[in-house]
RNA sequence: GGAGAGGUGGCCGAGUACGGUCGAAGGCGCUCGCCUGCUAAGCGAGUAAAGGGCUUAAACCCUUUCGUGGGUUCAAAUCCCACCCUCUCCGCCA
């Protein structure tokens, strides 16, 4: 959510930036909702102060003994009481009003965003690593796993349906190791705490990320509850701190979360249906930053350097892309897609999204700091990106490093978390 | 699921029997000053957030907020109702 004071004073800059992104930001609508809701706001208080003041006379006479005094002037509140009850209503609704307009409101791209309409527009700022010359016709995960006896789509799809995932063997184990060296990783040397959160979460929760109210469709809601499934980790993670003040000597803060995620990923028909690229439940390591506004862009870069140290360990090649101001997500001012290497689509595929949402979400979570010298508080930034998903380091690994007899070798850094197993073989 | 206790400021914690003088004692923490060879201790002062008005800005004024939402009342932390959460005991259970 931005902040409304910032939009009036910025009126300019705010429509042209939220037109970069390939949306509208209706001015007349939130000028005439801003001061529909202040007019009613200062209309209220005045009655209230009258209100006020008059009871305190109230209580002052009866002690007094004017009894008659304060009678009278009972009954000349009662009637102002009654008009704020009526007011007090249309004040709510104007609040809510304006709200739920800002709400929907997308944030604002930080000036280094390269502006344009679509994922064509995103800017490489980094590739690393060397693809791989096959001397035979590379497999995909599909058929390598399907050799390996290591992933089994069709079962997974009588056990629940499309769009899942059954592991068994040095598959699940693969899965398992992935997850435990990318957490030891990013604690043991990036710094980050572990967490493990629930995998649900409610309604306040999700509006404090951006993710409610507008994209209910996305999201499996848990019947008869007001929980959600958690669609990344980021959601409960960033909620830890909601609504509450920090001190300015602990940021920042940085976690890791080794979580399932769940996607409903509607309108997403026809889209990716093959393997394990897009899934309804995958796995994936989050870490979140709750960062100090002033070195914010810091450390969206470290944190994307983190993510991308995953890769490098694994020996898989990848490149960074900045999505472009028509690419981005909804809450973020900034985002840094990583992508590995798949040989068998000779293509690049997202395997983390690593984004600075500046204040964005802290103001809808009401997450802040508290200055050292004391003063006013301020929002934090809220950071975080995948490091990584586990089902896509797995494409990688199955396709990059197989071999033309159907074998796959485990990256070294994987064997002991393989339980000594260097590869899998038919 | 059943019975009971409780949710108050950055934190701890009074206040709720008799509604008004309670944005709320006291303590801790923090900030500034004094004091001390340094540190600690001590002394003094200050220290909630959000919104609105006014303003270049600040000061200032006003409103709201004592788990959440309703209700009673001229007036609610305090009375009534519903819900949420925490703790203790019982039952059930991985």
């Amino acid at each position: 959510m931005l902040d409304s004071k910032y939009i009036e004073e910025n009126l300019e800059t705010v429509v042209k930036k939220i037109k970069d992104r390939g949306a509208e930001f209706d001015t007349e609508s939130f000028k005439s909702l801003d001061q529909e809701r202040k007019r009613i706001i200062s209309q209220v208080e005045k009655l209230e102060n009258e209100r006020n003041v008059g009871s305190k006379k109230v209580g002052e006479l009866r002690r007094d003994g004017k009894a008659d005094e304060a009678g009278e002037l009972q009954t000349e509140l009662k009637e102002k009481s009654e008009q704020i009850k009526q007011l007090s209503e249309e004040r709510k609704k104007a609040d809510e009003d304006f709200r739920d307009f800002l709400l929907t409101v997308p944030n604002i791209p930080h000036d280094s965003v390269p502006v344009g309409d679509s994922d064509a527009d995103n800017v490489e700022v980094k590739n690393w690593g060397k693809k791989r010359e096959f001397g035979f016709e590379p497999k995909d995960h599909v058929e390598i796993g399907k050799a390996l006896d290591i992933l089994d789509l069709d079962r997974a799809a009588k056990i629940t349906g499309a769009r899942f995932a059954l592991y068994k063997g040095l598959g699940a184990r693969l899965e398992r190791a992935l997850a435990n060296f990318m957490l030891d990783l990013h604690t043991g040397e990036h710094g980050y705490s572990e967490v493990l959160p629930p995998f649900m979460a409610n309604t306040a929760s999700f509006i404090g990320t951006g993710n409610l109210p507008k994209f209910e469709e996305d999201l499996f809601k848990i019947q008869g509850t007001d929980y959600y499934l958690i669609p990344t980790a980021e959601v409960p993670v960033t909620n830890i701190y909601r609504d509450e003040i920090l001190s300015e000597e602990d940021l920042p803060l940085k976690y890791a979360a080794y979580t399932p995620c769940f996607r409903s990923e509607a309108g997403s028909y026809g889209k990716d249906v093959r393997g394990i690229i897009r899934q309804h439940q995958f796995n994936k390591v989050e870490l979140v930053k709750f960062a100090h506004p002033d070195t914010s862009y810091e450390e969206h870069e470290s944190l994307t350097e983190n993510a991308a140290r995953v890769l490098e360990l694994l020996g898989l090649p990848y490149r960074i892309v900045v999505l472009s101001t028509g690419d981005m997500g909804f809450s973020s001012a900034k985002t840094y897609d990583i992508e590995v290497w798949v040989p068998a689509e000779n293509t690049y595929r997202e395997i983390s999204s690593c984004s600075n949402f500046e204040d964005f979400q802290a103001r809808r979570a009401s997450i802040r700091f508290r200055p050292k010298g004391g003063g006013k508080v301020r929002l934090v930034h809220t950071l975080n990106g995948s490091g990584l998903a586990v089902g896509r380091c797995v494409i990688g690994i199955l396709e990059n490093y197989q071999e033309e007899d159907g074998s796959v070798r485990i990256p070294d850094v994987l064997v002991p978390y393989m339980g000594g197993v260097q590869e899998i073989t038919v």
